[in-house]
DNA sequence: TTGCTGTTTGAAATCGGTTTCATGAACATA
DNA sequence: TATGTTCATGAAACCGATTTCAAACAGCAA
C-alpha cells in the first residue's frame, strides 16, 4: 500500500503539501497540485484511514448498539442509520448486545477507546448508564429510559400510538381488549400503555394487559400468557408485528378467526407486515425518518462540538388493514 | 481520558512497561506490576485503540457487505457473524450495498484503509472484482461467484438443496413444479437450478422456472410472473423464505389454499418460515454455522498471515411444515 | 534596488499506543 | 575477583496521517 510519503516523493513536494490537496484545507499552486494528482492516480495511495483519526480524535464511526438485529424493527432502523451515516461519510458498527450487560458495557467502552463519534442505542438496562456516563461521547437513545445520561432522544409517540390502536379497536366493536405491554423500563411501553389505559378509561372500558418482550420468541410467549388469562379477548394489542406474528399463529391453531373472532393490531410498521398474510393491522412508526433524525443528531453534536440535550417525537399513523374490521 | 503516560508517571514506571503489563508482552516484576494495575484502576485508563491500530496494522475489525440487512436470512448470518466475532475480540462494520456497485467499491477501500482484518461477502457484481483484487485484506465470500478473487468461501450445498426440495415435491404428488430461479451470477443460484433440473430429469418431468430476486419485493414480482406463466403451477420452488412469504399472499389474495391447490417449498431457513401461517416447508441452511465459520476462517487466516484458498460446504436439511402434504 | 506584505511550502511536532534495542542489575561460573 | 549470562527496564523509534510554524518566495511600492 502506498503512503502519502510515497506519492510526496514523487511528485516532488512534501506530505504536507499532498495532505493539503487532499483536504482542501490550504491553497497549493495549481502547478503542485497537478503534479500531486497525478502522483495519487499512478500509486493508487489510498490515505490510511487509521493514522487520520489518531490525530483527528475522530474515526467518523458511529456505534449502533441494539439487544439483538434479528428484532425486525431494529434493522430497519439499522438499515436507514446505516444509508444516512454512508451519505455523510461515516460508517456503522453493529453491536449486538443479545441484552447482556457485559456486552453492552464492553461496547460502549470500545466505542469510546475506538475515537468513534456518537453512539445509538436501544437498552433497557439500567447498569448501563454508568457507562455511559463516563463516555463523552454524543449518544443518542431511540428508548429514553427514565434517568439514563444521554444528549438526545429520538422516538415515536407512543401515548398516541397506544391510543389511537384502541380507540380502532373500540370503534370496531371490541369490548373486551388485551394490551400485550412491552417491558416498562422503557418509557416507549410506559406511554403505549398510558394511552391504552385513557382511551380505555374514555369509553367505559376494563384496561387489561399482559406483560411481553418484543422479539418472535418472547410474543409468542406473551400469547400463551394472554389466551390463558383471556380466552374471550375480542382485540389484542400486540407489543410489536413479530409479537404479532406469533400471535396470529397460535390464534389460528386455535381454530380463531382473525378479524372475525379476535381483531389484532401490531406495531411498528415494519414491512412484513404488509406482507404478511393476513396483512397486519398496524401502528406505524416513522422507521426511515427515526433512523436518518438519529443520525442528524449525532453529527450536528460532532459538528457543534458540544452536547446539548434534545427531544424529538415524531407522530405515527394508524394502518388499517385486514386483522381488524370496522362495522 | 488519561493516556498511557498518566498511567507510567502515576505507577512512577516507563510506558512501555505499562504496555507490557496489560499486553502481558513480556515479564515485568510482580512489584511494579501491581503498581501499574493499580495505577490503571485509578486513572480509569482505557487503551486508545485507534493508536494500537495504527502501529499493529490491524483494527480488529471485520467488514459485512451485504446487498441488503432487510434480508433476513443476511441479518441472521450477521447476527452469528457479530457474536462470533466479539467472542474473538473483533468488531463487526455493516456495510450495507443496495446493490449499488459504487457503495460496494467504496465500503471495500474504506474497510482496506482502516486496516480491518477481513471482509464478509454476498454481492454478485463483477466489477468488485478489481476492489477486491486490489485490496489485501482475506475475504470470504458466502456466494462464490464464478472468477471473483476471494481467500475462501462458505456456502451451503445449493445442488442437494434443490435437489432434495423437489424431489419432495414429487413425492407430495406434484407434477408441474415450477422453480424461482435466483440470479443467475451466484453460483449457489446455478447450483440449486440444476439440482432442480436433475431431480426433474430423473422423474420425467419437465422443468419450468421464471427469474427472482430474494427480498419480499423481488420476490412478489417474480411470483406475479411465475402465476402469470404458469397458472395451473402444483408445487412452487420459493428462491427465498421471504420470497415465499410474498407468494403466499398472492396464492391467499387469488383464493387458492396451500398446500391443497399449489404446495410451496421456502428456502434459507429463518426464524420466519417457521413463525409465519401457514408455517413453510423449506430447505434449512446451517445459518449460525455458516456465520461462524466465515469468521472462524478470517481468524485464520489473520494468524496465519497468509492467504489460502478454502471452500466450505454445509449440508442442508429439509424441514416438513404446512405449505406441502405428503400424500 | 530596497523594504514590506502576503502567500506557498516543507521540516518537524503531533496523535497515543507498541516494540526495538541498549543498559544496567542480579546472579552464576571460573 | 573477574567474566559471562540472563533478565527487567526505559529511551527512542515507529506506525501514517495532519497541522503548526518559520522560512522562502513572489509581488508591489517607494
Amino acid at each position: 500500500m502506498a503512503h502519502i510519503s510515497d506519492v510526496a516523493r514523487l511528485a516532488g513536494v512534501s506530505s504536507a503539501t499532498v495532505s493539503r490537496v487532499i483536504n482542501g484545507t490550504a491553497k497549493v499552486s495549481e502547478e503542485k497540485a497537478r503534479r500531486v494528482r497525478k502522483a495519487i492516480a499512478e500509486t493508487g495511495f489510498n490515505p490510511n484511514e487509521i493514522a487520520r483519526s489518531l490525530y483527528k480524535k475522530s474515526s467518523r464511526m458511529i456505534g449502533y448498539i441494539v439487544p439483538s438485529i434479528l428484532n425486525i424493527f431494529l434493522s430497519e432502523i439499522g438499515r436507514a442509520i446505516e444509508d444516512e451515516a454512508f451519505r455523510n461519510g461515516y460508517k456503522v458498527i453493529l453491536c449486538n448486545t443479545d441484552q447482556n450487560p457485559e456486552k453492552e458495557a464492553a461496547y460502549i467502552k470500545m466505542l469510546s477507546s475506538m475515537n468513534a463519534d456518537g453512539i445509538i442505542i436501544t437498552a433497557n438496562n439500567e447498569h448501563l448508564d454508568e457507562e455511559l456516563e463516563s463516555c463523552r461521547l454524543p449518544i443518542v437513545v431511540l428508548d429514553k429510559s427514565a434517568g439514563a445520561r444521554y444528549s438526545a432522544s429520538v422516538q415515536s409517540d407512543s401515548y398516541e400510538g397506544g391510543k389511537i390502536a384502541t380507540e380502532h379497536l373500540i370503534r370496531c366493536g371490541c369490548r373486551k381488549i388485551v394490551l400485550m405491554r412491552g417491558p416498562q423500563q422503557y418509557s416507549s411501553s410506559q406511554q403505549r400503555f398510558l394511552g391504552y389505559v385513557d382511551a380505555c378509561n374514555e369509553h367505559g372500558i376494563q384496561p387489561l394487559f399482559v406483560e411481553s418482550g418484543f422479539d418472535y420468541r418472547e410474543g409468542r410467549d406473551g400469547a400463551r400468557e394472554l389466551f390463558r388469562r383471556f380466552p374471550d379477548a375480542e382485540g389484542i394489542l400486540a407489543v410489536s408485528d413479530m409479537a404479532a406474528l406469533s400471535l396470529y399463529r397460535l390464534l389460528h391453531e386455535q381454530g380463531r378467526s382473525v378479524p372475525d373472532d379476535v381483531m389484532i393490531v401490531g406495531y411498528d410498521g415494519v414491512e412484513l407486515s404488509e406482507l404478511m398474510t393476513p396483512a397486519l393491522t398496524t401502528v406505524a412508526q416513522p422507521i426511515e425518518a427515526i433512523g436518518r433524525r438519529a443520525v442528524g443528531l449525532i453529527l450536528e453534536q460532532v459538528e457543534k462540538g458540544k452536547i446539548e440535550q434534545r427531544e424529538i417525537i415524531f407522530p405515527v399513523t394508524l394502518k388499517l388493514r385486514e386483522t381488524t374490521k370496522q362495522i
